[in-house]
DNA sequence: CTCAATTTGTTCGTATGTATG
DNA sequence: ACATACATACGAACAAATTGA
């Protein structure tokens, strides 16, 4: 017996509604991803983990038959239980921090439009963000990569430069057509990115369980005079969003 | 057997062990948080959200009670069920894009520093991410603002580094220990934000619920010869969160 | 090679929580 | 409120594979 401070999972707390073997299978989890235990490494035995988690044997089983199920772990009678994989993650939706590389990679987006059933409202802006146009046109769009939905998208633009070319509007992601308009002098491009979970709706478009983590961009572009010409607020599932942020490079390229 | 058609609302089967009734009311808890229905509101009724949800009566109910119980709705045979309190919305956390802002505002943060269970191991280094230092201080803590968890940050320091004033790394962000420190060269700081959900162990330093949102933000600082002299990462409740982003500004200031 | 210790695998009975109709 | 079903969790006993002395 390790030594160690057992951390019983407590029955009362609130958090402790998740199932036991659950919890458990989380814990674990996390000490592959940080590399407490590596690839080929053996785990702590049944008798040492049912101490530590204060938990019954079959519990910590079930725990580690789920892990064995996602390929992480593998048992072995009178061996032990063995890491069988690194967990590692999917590929990431790199979110941009400058213009182009903003639109670069939407250029050729498949969108799927949604029927627009609430009235196109205006959207929200904040006074410190511009001035608002006369109105606005409002999509809604589902974008694909593949078979499989990454980004809910709505969208206000102007509705001047909405007329301009609404075909392109509805087959194409709003900001890929608005930076190759000509004629549109974009002064201020801001994105503001939070934080949130999936509602009913959004999990359904993107496939995602309710109240699973989702990002939200909110983009707001203005033109020369300071008028907010597009908003778009767009929804990713959590887990495929990654976001780099240079702080300091003063390394020779 | 008649288990089969059970998916409005789990769908995936990953965070969707969670109760029905408590992800119905962490869905209904953040309808409240997010506005959608004010102090005073009468919220939908039992029948439109068995069927959004597609749950039983007795489990809508059992959400219901449990906000109840919170003090956030109450129930009124033959009349509804109201909103009776708000919820109000956390500060938020802006996040750093530059090198400044973000050793800024920790520098004088609360830390409280956690028991290192688990034997300090190195820290995952990718290939291009810099050279490892022969060995690494391990530290955990947990990152207050007055009495409030804001976040929980697993941080490995150089050792050579962190021996040179232990005492300052235990008691203050490592971040602001290490760019005070005179005669280190940082040559590259780099940091990349990404979206998660909250383990047992993170839920409970941060007291939020197990699955909520979470972003976790791994930072990494080299010296000029390229060695990694820093790993941190930090995890904050996702909701407290948020980015600002400029893409482009040719405004005159 | 045998034996004992270690470690995972299996089964039983029981109790409680969750969710339906 | 009730009858039903299924999931979760416990403890304990026993079986089977592996290892090392």
């Amino acid at each position: 017996m390790a030594s160690g401070a057992r951390k019983a999972i407590s029955r009362h707390d609130a958090s402790s509604r998740l199932p036991r073997y659950l919890q458990v299978a989380s814990v674990l989890r996390r000490r592959i991803r940080d590399g407490f235990w590596a690839v080929g490494d053996k785990i702590a035995t049944l008798e040492q983990l049912e101490r530590e988690f204060g938990v019954a044997r079959v519990t910590v089983r079930q725990s580690i038959e789920l892990l064995q199920g996602e390929g992480l772990l593998r048992s072995h009678q009178g061996r032990g239980t063995f890491v069988t994989k690194a967990l590692e993650n999917k590929r990431w939706i790199h979110l941009a921090t400058d213009w182009e590389s903003l639109v670069e990679p939407i250029r050729d987006n498949v969108v799927e439009l949604l029927p627009t059933l609430d009235a196109p409202r205006a959207p929200m802006i904040g006074d410190d963000e511009g001035r608002p146009a006369p109105s606005y046109a409002y999509l809604r769009s589902v974008q694909k990569r593949g078979s499989e939905p990454y980004a809910l998208a709505r969208v206000h633009v102007a509705r001047e430069i909405f007329a301009r070319a609404p075909k392109r509007f509805a087959a194409r992601p709003a900001l890929a057509v608005l930076a190759e308009m000509k004629g549109i002098p974009i002064a201020q491009a801001h994105q503001t990115l939070s934080i949130s979970a999936a509602d009913v709706e959004t999990a359904r478009h993107l496939e995602i369980a309710i109240s699973a983590p989702t990002a939200e961009a909110r983009c707001i572009v203005t033109d020369e005079n300071d008028v907010v010409i597009y908003v778009g607020e767009v929804t990713y599932p959590g887990d495929v969003v990654r976001l780099n942020i240079e702080l300091i490079d003063r390394r020779r390229r």
